[in-house]
DNA sequence: GCTGGAAACGTTATGCAATAGCGTATAAAC
DNA sequence: GTTTATACGCTATTGCATAACGTTTCCAGC
């Protein structure tokens, strides 16, 4: 499923949302279900995912939800530092580690859109230093490399 | 304007056009008025411009421009590498060297939207480095910090 | 249990960002 | 001067996101 290391996941969800409601508990924040649902539509692959394909999603089960339902519940998970998003792409994908305080930086295929979250230590203090060295008080970040992950670089099959 | 090392911007916008000119006759690009009319609209100032300010700066000097025309232009000053695209603002902004290889990293203050382009080895180093320890083959990279220049730190005053 | 306020959600409407598709003009290449 | 590629004009549409306002739900305090 975009993701060659082929994986149970079913885990990655169910790990996704536990970790959502207890972080929402411990804060105090309401994670109601449709909250919970797009979530989880988020967390259907490693894909990032766009805000009219949630919609359209919603739109399935049944109800009729109109944007701004999807924005809110967007920006909510953004807050709670649940979810990111891909400016290049406009587009947003879970986070593996909410809670954790940490800056985002994204390796995205453009082959098989798998979208992974780095953790660079190296890569965080010389943006810092980079920073630090033009006096500039960074607030936040915007880091996404664009390429070909190593699993398509093996299977060079397919554009 | 927006930069406080007060400079006579003029000479930024002359030397854009300038350059541009001459790598756009190097590589038999064909440097139209409407293409140096918009370039230099862009370089107005050192704040990213969105594409239907443009539009509607078109407008004012007389034609009715439509949405196409503006972003054919922007394609092709960016294929050129004339001017750079802020995906976290959906803005673009002129690139002062253009013509060198480099890849575009950028300090965009919050206060004042001056755009700052970066040239840092150690951060390009950092980044190619994250990305071989990945096995990941980088094809473009969208690097835009956001914070507080230097000058508005110094300058605290308004919000 | 009722009440009042805050937060979440619904709904309509609109604005900004970008592209599709096609026709016309123009400039370079022959 | 004719051909051909490129640029530009124009209409229409799609995609992305938010404004503004009304209604419901949840919960705290009485």
């Amino acid at each position: 499923m975009g993701h060659s290391h082929s994986h149970d996941h079913s885990i990655c969800i169910e790990t996704a949302i536990a970790e959502a409601e207890r972080l929402c508990a411990e804060r105090g924040s309401r994670f109601t279900d449709l909250r919970r649902r797009i979530l989880k539509m988020i967390w259907q692959g490693h894909k990032a995912v766009k805000a009219y394909d949630l919609l359209d999603q919603l739109a399935t089960e049944g109800g009729s939800a109109k944007p701004p339902t999807v924005y809110r519940a967007l920006d909510f998970l953004m807050e709670e530092g649940l979810v990111h998003k891909i400016e290049s792409l406009n587009a947003y994908i879970g986070c593996p580690h909410p809670g954790d305080n940490h800056v985002s930086q994204f390796l995205i295929c453009d082959k098989c859109e798998t979208v992974k979250e780095l953790s660079s230590d190296a890569l965080t203090a010389a943006v810092m230093n980079a920073a630090k060295h033009a006096n500039f008080a960074i607030r936040r970040q915007t880091l996404e490399l664009h390429g070909v992950c190593a699993n398509c670089q093996r299977n060079r099959e397919a554009a």
